[in-house]
DNA sequence: GCTTATCGTCTACATGCACATACGATCTGT
DNA sequence: ACAGATCGTATGTGCATGTAGACGATAAGC
């Protein structure tokens, strides 16, 4: 490797806003579609219990950055379309424990599947080689499951 | 019709939105510091002022995401504190062409080595090689300059 | 000259969200 | 049994932002 100066590169929130705000949009009429029926927030709760099953909402809600206050409607809203399970905690009545629905689980999968094929499409379009885009998937991967406060400098 | 060698893989939105978030925040106190005394979009202005000036107002907003009237503000602030030149165009007196002054270039570079040697730390917080990290950054750079509509799924 | 369009600016309105607070139900420690 | 903490919920406030319209100055086409 050559230890040259990079060449001068844009920072990475300045780069990673805009594009996050402009993916979000392009999903947006994908979701909402009537074969979907999915909100941003609700894809994001069904997109985070897809993965296992969550104990309280303020954890769920922590985990994919919105206020505690914020989900409950989501939440309502989910219940109400069947796609999740909202049941006390029978060892502690407080929490509620949440997971999804079968039918919650083909819901998520197929709008999953519909955003992907897009996103695919997207990343075949930069024309880069393939070890370039699954250096990049794995990278993000790193960084998303990172705690943000080990982003703030000291 | 792709190859699904790869492990199920989360979305690019819902992996962006938040990592964006999180390094934005990170970013905002550094901004803010006495040393540079910026707002996050003040310092998105400099930002692209720093590639070249740009004549009308509308495109600045347009090529920051940002609202028309909502950089106006924004504008006043960075002329009022001598960061940019905000002069009509003599061939067409209703626009105003935009360009960084001396002091906002140094501005911008000092205020861009912080957040950047910042972004670095955390970069090499991941413990991945340097190769994944470089093609990490040539990816997210195309993504960057592709226009947002090519996002949209027919 | 007249009409139409564009740019920057200003204003008003609606929205989405974070933040704080309060309350009832419930759990835990003493 | 009692005090304090926790969880879900409801509510209000404030801020940032998007959207729309209107205005004056200016430009371009007929």
């Amino acid at each position: 490797m050559t230890t040259q100066n990079h060449p001068p590169r844009r920072d990475l929130a300045a780069m990673l806003v805009p594009l996050g705000r402009a993916l979000a949009a392009a999903e947006t009429p994908t979701l909402a579609a009537p074969a979907h029926g999915l909100t941003m927030w609700g894809y994001m709760v069904l997109l985070r219990l897809q993965t296992m099953s969550v104990r309280t909402q303020a954890a769920l809600a922590a985990e994919i950055g919105a206020d505690k206050t914020r989900i409950i409607a989501v939440l309502d809203q989910l219940q109400r379309d069947g796609l999740i399970r909202r049941e006390p905690d029978p060892a502690d009545r407080r929490v509620n424990l949440l997971s999804l629905t079968p039918e919650g689980r083909r819901r998520c999968d197929s709008a999953q599947a519909a955003i992907q094929a897009n996103e695919n499409r997207i990343l075949e379009q930069l024309q880069l080689p393939a070890a370039d885009i699954e250096a990049f998937l794995r990278v993000l991967e790193a960084l998303s499951s990172r705690d943000p406060d080990e982003f703030m400098p000291e």
